[in-house]
This record gives C-alpha cells, structure tokens and sequence, in this order.
DNA sequence: TGGTTTAATCGTAAAAATACGATAAATGAT
DNA sequence: ATCATTTATCGTATTTTTACGATTAAACCA
C-alpha cells in the first residue's frame, strides 16, 4: 500500500513543505547559482538553520551544491523539481481514466 | 520574503509529505469516494491514526469530506492537486524565461 | 428504547523537526 | 605562517508530528 513512488515523492514534497525552503528554492531559481552566505543575506534565519534547510532540499534531490573552495554553490535540479510536479500530474491523470 | 504563495504551497507539500497521506490520496483518487474505514482497511494504521491523516489533508484542502450519517465520505479535491502541480510547474517556468 | 456502527476527539508517549549559538574544518588572502 | 572567510556540524532546547488506545458523539437498526 506505500510503494517506492510514495516515498520518494513524499520525500521531496516534505522537503518542500516548510515555507524557508520552498522560500530556498525560489531563491535559487531565481539567481540560478548562489553560495549559502547569499540565501542567509536573503531570508531572517541563522546561518546553521539555513545550512540544515540546504541539507534537507539537497537529501530530497531538489537542489545541487558544488563546494567551490571555502564556498559551496548551490543550484536548484530543475528537473527533478519537474519530476515531481509530473509526479502530481500524473496521479490526478491515472485516476482520470477510470471516471 | 516568505509569501502567500510559499505558505499555502507549502501546507500542501507538507500535507503530501508523509507516505501515508499520499497512499491515503491515491486511495482516493483510486476509489473516487471512499468513508474512512474503508481507508483503515487498506492502510496498516488505527482508526485514529487515519483519522488524523484525513483532518491534515482536509486543512490543506486536498480532499473533502461529506457527513453522510454516522459515516464520512472522503473524496479528493482534484483541482486542488491540479493547482499545486501548476504552482510547481509555474515555479519552473517563471524561472526559465530569465535564463 | 437499547444496542451497534462509524468517525472524531482526547490524552499521551515517543520520535522528528526546527532553530539557535558555538565550534570545527577548509580554503583563501596577507 | 597567520588570519579571515565560509560553511558544515555539534549540542541543545523547544515545538511539532506521529501513533496508539480509550472515549465521545452521532446516526442507524432492531
């Protein structure tokens, strides 16, 4: 009854359920690349809770972050973001069908 | 920096980031209308449990649920599901016109 | 009316999430 | 080599989530 799809999908939406992160990836679409030093100029949290909140995205696959020296610059994975809206799209499609 | 937008998105996602809420909707989706034990038969969880389930996906406004006499018929709000794979897809896209 | 069925709510325990400051590790600059 | 910058991680306190059994409330049936 919970299946492989369930999961993953549940993981990347839990991911994108907290406003700072979904406030993270928006930010991220937005400049395209930026360091963590630039989303904790942008949003009114500490510097270890916004790096927590990289983590989580970056668990959940939605965003990349490639250390470049003392920096890490992240990015959001833009495919993997339109995965999951296909994801949703495709269960609402699924059970179209069927009506 | 957080708004409107990323709040309600983001109740959503949260809503849907839990396996068992997305099992739950897909049930729904599946059955199209379907009281709530027939959901505890399905899912590995008490009745009370479900019941939560169900209440989190109401407050988000991701199913409905109809009083028809001692029972609850649960049916899932597809348009609802269908804004918020918008809403992600529009997240992309407003991105990518500035690339 | 009394008993049954159904689902919501209450109370609660355990686990997870959230936020912060402090610290450590790595790199770059002087 | 030392110092500054940047980010991850640690430790921790607080809040929220998750799950359960027990109870309540409402409606139906006999």
């Amino acid at each position: 009854m919970l299946n492989t799809f369930d999961t993953t999908t549940a993981l990347m939406c839990k991911a994108l359920g907290h406003p700072a992160r979904l406030a993270i990836l928006r930010q991220l679409l937005h400049e395209d690349r930026c360091i963590c030093g630039r989303i904790v100029e942008v949003l009114p949290l500490a510097q270890s809770t916004v790096s927590q909140h990289l983590k989580v995205l970056r668990d959940a696959g939605l965003i990349r972050g490639d250390v470049e020296g003392p920096k890490t610059c992240y990015c959001a994975d833009r495919a993997r973001l339109a995965d999951l809206a296909t994801a949703l799209a495709d269960l609402l499609s699924a059970s179209e069908k069927k009506r």
